[in-house]
DNA sequence: ATGCCGTGGAAACCACGA
């Protein structure tokens, strides 16, 4: 089983090389963030003919996360992260497919510090960390992925010393998601690959993806249950070398039956 | 140190992203 994560940066203006990643990659469930598109514009049909079933929570300009899944079905648990009635913003969605609680996620940015977007960040990884919490108590497998905009650590960055006052680095940052890492779950390429230099970001400008300067912040958390079962995991990092590419590269898990 | 690029939406500029 094949699970992939991909931040999109605009699901309709991404759309032929989303279907030309599918075609290629061939993912079980894909997890999608930053739709940019209303709930009724998303693509549902192009990714019908895909091969794919879908669920998305849309919103207009910004945001935006969907749970594809191939011949299997997807049965919604929510699309909002609990804590925060008040919140509106489409960042969580989660479903029941083939047995796996998926949780797709995209994690606000937080810039710039300080200020309100990076109190809005810190509170919404303590609403992740308390869901989270909960999660793992239960008896059913979860991976929770998607764009969590975090480096979690020196070696997730091609120059830590120039992001050390950004949202995405910040020490409260970093130290959010080593909490959340701490209930038990396993980021499933740092487990894979402890010493390699994994990049699964690059920006548009400077020529950053053909200097590889890059930052890792798409990831995978395991729940205990299914680190036995993790036999392979990639980013697939031409991706973001094709014309009209995200500034994202699709990262992806492969799992064993059992 | 930086939004230099890219997307979407509104209105030929702005918000936002990392």
């Amino acid at each position: 089983m094949k699970i992939a994560t991909y931040n999109v940066n605009g699901v309709n203006g991404r759309l032929p090389v989303l279907l030309r990643w599918l075609e290629e990659s061939q993912p079980d469930v894909v997890c999608l963030q930053e739709l940019k598109a209303p709930q009724e514009k998303f693509p549902e049909q192009a990714i019908k003919d895909a091969g794919y079933n879908a669920i998305w929570h849309g919103q207009k300009s910004w945001n935006g996360v969907a749970i594809l899944a191939r011949g299997l079905d997807i049965k919604e648990r929510t699309r909002e992260l609990p804590g925060d009635p008040e919140d509106l913003h489409s960042r969580y969605i989660e479903a029941e497919v083939n047995g796996i609680i998926v949780g797709g996620l995209y994690l606000p940015n937080g810039n710039p510090t300080p200020g309100p977007k990076f109190e809005y960040k810190l509170k919404w990884f303590e609403r992740l960390t308390a869901h989270a919490a909960e999660l793992i108590k239960g008896d059913m497998p979860v991976i929770l992925t998607g764009d969590y905009n975090v480096m979690p650590t020196e070696m997730d960055v091609y120059k830590p010393e120039r992001w050390v006052n950004d949202a995405l680095f910040r020490p409260e940052t970093r130290a959010a998601f080593h909490n959340l890492l701490s209930q038990g779950w396993t980021d499933a390429l740092r487990h894979l690959y402890p010493d390699e230099v994994i990049y699964t970001f690059w920006d548009y400008f400077r020529n950053a993806y053909e200097r590889n300067a890059g930052l890792r912040i798409d990831h995978f958390l395991l729940h205990p249950k299914l680190v036995k079962r993790l036999k392979s995991a990639g980013v697939d990092r031409h991706v973001r070398g094709w014309e009209k590419s995200s500034d994202h590269a699709p990262v992806w898990i492969e799992l064993s039956k059992k």
